[in-house]
DNA sequence: GTTCATGGTACACCTACCGC
DNA sequence: GCGGTAGGTGTACCATGAAC
């Protein structure tokens, strides 16, 4: 197979050596405008692209971050992936993309595939069940990692969000809206991040002495069709619960789904308030109350950690970074309108 | 088992020129 | 003649697979 033209070959072509056609690829200010432009020209005529594996093979550095992410089906994690591809490019990485659907085997995969793309940093939200040992062995590869969203420890770098302070905010919402029955639908056991958001639900209700029913905790798919589910699990309580606390925004407009389908409007026949504020949050029907953490922005501080990394010696090591992002309620049409005192019907 | 080829970079080095 | 600077050149080097 014939590959294309090389700097050698625009070095023939501009009658110059290929160190200089290097560094005029580079825009070094050593080389003078018009030899630079004949480069140029040479290089445009012979339809030139640049090789980056063979920079990479030279300067045994490479220029690729790899973002293995959990779910991209989540709106949020897009969000996300936008700012930190947007960071990086204007740093001069390029980044690989791999996607695990909270599959631990997908993830070991992919990782492997990482390693042997010889990235030169890692970004990663962990999936589900992901130990924690998982960090310090990828550390041990030399590869700086930046955790966004799912902490796995205190030595690592890790970009995330008070959960516990989060839901606690969006329950005091819904106690202050008059409801006393709230439920919360969502992960009931296992990971850190389910944990937490689960702990700030619960000591809403404690601070309030408000009694939390066994299955008010409803264990759902952390999806659309998980709050459908959560909608059909509440109606069949007696008492029902008249507000939930949803996992994320996912669950939560799968929760205006269904009630659409039933005929209920949410807000008045159950108050509900998801997490993650996503673009399509403010254009349901109705609007979604959530938590706004900014994808955004912890999108950027995880690049710029990981940028940070990359750029220290080992002898100026700092201590790793432990963001967590105070989320902020947005209050919209989902969680207000008839209240408690008509929506806890039988 | 050894040698070679790959494509771009890093760096030591060279030449020409200028001012003093 | 010397030192400084601009504009370049030559070559070792990288990891790995193919060829011998």
């Amino acid at each position: 197979m014939k590959s294309g033209p090389t700097i050698q070959d625009i070095a023939a072509a501009a009658g110059v050596s290929k160190s200089t056609v290097s560094l005029v690829l580079q825009e070094s200010p050593r080389i003078k405008a018009e030899t630079a432009d004949k480069v140029r020209e040479a290089a445009r005529a012979l339809g030139y692209v640049y090789n980056r594996g063979a920079a990479i093979l030279r300067g045994r550095r490479s220029t690729t971050i790899g973002m293995v992410i959990n779910d991209l089906t989540n709106p949020f994690f897009v969000e996300l992936l936008v700012a930190i591809e947007r960071v990086l490019a204007q740093a001069g990485y390029t980044t690989l993309m791999a996607h695990t659907a909270e599959s631990l085997e997908t993830q070991t995969r992919v990782l492997r595939s990482m390693r042997e793309q010889n990235v030169a940093g890692l970004i990663m939200s962990p999936a589900l069940g992901t130990p924690d040992a998982l960090a310090a062995e990828i550390q041990s590869w030399g590869i700086p990692l930046v955790l966004v969203m799912r902490p796995m420890g205190p030595d690592v770098d890790t970009i995330g969000v008070d959960n516990s302070y989060g839901f606690a905010l969006a329950t005091e919402h819904l106690i202050g809206q008059g409801h006393t029955r709230i439920a919360f639908a969502g992960n009931r056991k296992g990971y850190a991040v389910a944990n937490q958001r689960r702990q700030g639900y619960l000591s809403a209700m404690a601070e309030h002495s408000l009694p939390v029913e066994d299955d008010w905790i409803i264990d759902v798919p952390l999806t659309p069709e998980g709050g459908r589910n959560a909608v059909r699990a509440i109606f069949d309580m007696k008492p029902r619960p008249t507000a939930v606390v949803c996992y994320n925004d996912q669950v939560a407009i799968g929760v205006l789904h269904e009630l659409d389908r039933m005929g209920k409007r949410a807000g008045k026949a159950l108050a509900v308030v998801g997490c993650d504020n996503v673009v399509a949050a403010e254009h349901t029907n109705p609007p979604l109350t959530t938590l706004f953490a900014g994808a955004d922005k912890l999108g950027t501080i995880a690049s710029e950690t990981l940028l940070a990394r990359l750029s220290e010696s080992s002898e100026d090591e700092k201590p790793p970074v432990q963001y967590f992002a105070v989320p902020e309620l947005v209050v919209r049409e989902s969680s207000i309108g008839a209240g408690a005192s008509r929506a806890g019907a039988a």
